[in-house]
DNA sequence: ATGTTTATTATGTCTACACATAAGGAGTCG
DNA sequence: CGACTCCTTATGTGTAGACATAATAAACAT
């Protein structure tokens, strides 16, 4: 920890409302506004630090949006007793997870098959009976290790191009967000018994712990696709805040 | 527009840079303003919905931070070619999330004992040779079955108070929060094998895989307590975006 | 041709002011 | 006593105008 940026370099005034953001949750955080507290209102706080009130609103909104304030209209703005807990991941494609470690990425399509829904699947998208899905399993390495198994169902009611489209070379998760960018989606994080298709592809044995993430997107009002990522032994998936 | 809300008289009328943002997003998803799309400046924009800069800059900041837009200085603003996929979990209290489905919580504290920090952990934790712990295990219940399995260390290096606290009644976690409110975590995801702890007091066979999520948090530099939630049978985390 | 300076432009932010809205509290009236 | 109205207050949001900053493009000099 350098220095708290109050009396710093003194020259570089950096945009205020971050200045007062940050001296707000260094308050909160370490200073005299413990959990519970009642701030000053907003032109009373504006006055000390010696900015507009539209500053100060904006610092303070903010911050709260981080999780520490509490606000409401003729109330005024409190200390949350306890943040609220929100962990954010980003997901980012496979491709781009895997080459940020500095690894080599590698993607090989399995399996490509056009079928009839089972039940199970219908019932889980909302699909007509007898209606056609396109059933995918590919593989993603890092280092030459499979990395990530994924099991993938595309709707092919609702995007009939996926009849056509050759997944051999790229991935039906990078032609999807090209195709259908901004959909409705559904995710889940759970953990899962190896059956044998992770077996044979990943390095696991019968029965031990998978970590899965699976995913199903809506594009208007309509299932697009449900993808279950089995990952390789002992991943983790990780966040900091 | 019809009006600019400063009638009064009862109008749908969201203050308007709300709508602004609701536009912009219908025009992404399903308007005009497909992947790639160069928007026109705040300015021509502003004067195109009726509003002024300000508010159309306020927009366009919210829908970038959805995900959706890229913004860079002279360069303008830009539709993403993928949105951002950020999943958001809101991590409550157990109880918290126990009694939003309507169950019945209840805790029971299991063990708890003062040791030596053993050695994994010290790595772990970054602490002291000889570096005293406070360790429990505690259940959570959800309308009479266990729910979760709590394996707590605490460091009493850097919480003292933890040696004196009776955690036979109020739970190490909401203790916590209320103690230090404030502080570093680093989460994680992950798919564990039941071991027999688990197998004891969940509803667990021996190896069956177990979603688990641990949470360590620090301090103002110094390590607090790292925490191993097991979950019970078939768990899941989801959340919708 | 290449490197450097300068102009331009779109976003980023601050200010001062105004009105809107929600919610607590006081006062009023049955 | 309870329900209602009205006032007050703190945040929420909108406007117009200004300067700051980053990044590109054009002009210039080497």
């Amino acid at each position: 920890m350098p220095d708290t940026a109050r009396t710093g370099t003194a020259k570089t005034e950096t945009t205020t409302f971050r200045e007062v953001m940050a001296e707000i949750v260094q308050r909160i955080t370490e200073g005299p506004w413990g959990p519970g507290t009642l701030l000053p209102g907003e032109v009373e706080l504006a006055e000390s630090f010696g900015c507009s009130r539209t500053t100060m609103n904006r610092a303070l909104r903010e911050v709260s949006e981080l999780g520490f304030l509490d606000r409401k209209r003729k109330a005024g703005t409190r200390v949350r007793m306890a943040p609220i807990r929100q962990a954010r991941f980003e997901m980012p494609v496979v491709r781009s997870e895997i080459e940020k470690t500095g690894a080599v990425y590698r993607y090989q399509m399995v399996s490509h098959e056009v079928v009839v829904a089972p039940d199970w699947l219908r019932v889980r998208m909302g699909l007509k009976v007898r209606a056609h899905v396109v059933h995918l399993l590919c593989l993603h390495f890092a280092d030459g290790g499979a990395f990530q198994l994924e099991d993938r169902w595309i709707n092919a009611g609702a995007l009939p191009q996926a009849l056509e489209q050759d997944f051999s070379e790229v991935g039906p998760n990078e032609w999807l967000v090209a195709t259908v960018p901004f959909s409705e989606v559904e995710i889940s994080f759970l953990a899962q018994a190896a059956d044998a298709v992770m077996v044979a592809h990943l390095d696991h044995a019968l029965g031990d712990p998978v970590f899965c993430v699976e995913r199903a997107t809506w594009w208007q009002n309509a299932a697009v696709t449900l993808v279950t990522l089995a990952h390789r032994r002992g991943y983790r998936m990780t966040t900091r805040y």
